[in-house]
DNA sequence: TAAGGAGCTTACAAAATTGTAATCATGAAA
DNA sequence: TTTCATGATTACAATTTTGTAAGCTCCTTA
């Protein structure tokens, strides 16, 4: 899925915060570029792999299915295929997903007061 | 202090995205490798330099540097220099900076929750 | 005048993440 | 038998993030 050097100071250092801080265990999770998004997407109903290629403006298939994998793995989401051709496979959060709504919900709002304060201190 | 180029995909990408959604928009300004834990260290109390240092076990200074020089420039924390020799300088949150704090415990506490099922399940 | 501590800064290099483009498997329908 | 759509995978290259090592500036004290 992706090579990492196991043992550079880079990912030792990784561990290392994630083992003391689980704020940051969790960021390793679900921080990445598209992850979020995919997340906010998912958050009502489930949808499938075309339906979010289209949803996510720019995102490459590659994208897509290497983020899908990991969350999958990560037990944030479960994929299910239907055995129809062309292929159909769906996505769906699972409760722990799911338990991320509350978390996010806040961060979104805090980067909209995070923003409104920035743009109203740029008038001055 | 770091250089992007302006017009990649990449950049056009997360740009798309924090633009959409205040979620990517807040990862972007507090989503890097040390700031999550420089934010848990300050939360409590103003901190120096050389004690953030001593605490984050493995950044280098230029790391610690960059990283709050950033958390400046985005009005996370304050820098407070005081006119003695040698220098001291003490970082402090900003009241915007503080208000993450509802984020990041629930956010910390998330990951333990899905460490804690990630472990329960690996014992099947 | 040389050393020393705190807080940076710089040039450089390693590593990780993200993107590009081409290709594949499936099996139904043309 | 060829074509088609969906969901994926692969080899490769660009971009970004992080780390290394050295040096710099302030003034004070020896």
């Amino acid at each position: 899925m992706k090579k990492t050097k196991v043992s550079s100071t880079n990912q030792v250092n990784k561990n290392y915060l994630e083992d003391i801080c689980m704020g940051a265990y969790a960021l390793g999770i679900i921080g990445s570029r598209w992850k979020l998004s995919i997340f906010f997407n998912l958050k009502d109903r489930p949808m499938r792999f075309s339906e979010l290629k289209y949803s996510l403006n720019g995102i490459t298939e590659r994208m897509l299915a290497l983020n899908l994998a990991e969350m999958e793995k990560d037990k944030i989401l479960t994929r299910i295929v239907f055995a129809e051709v062309p292929a159909r496979v769906v996505y769906e959060l699972t409760p722990i997903g799911k338990a991320l709504t509350a978390v996010w919900d806040q961060l979104d709002n805090w980067g909209r007061q995070h923003k409104d304060l920035i743009s109203a201190d740029a008038l001055l």
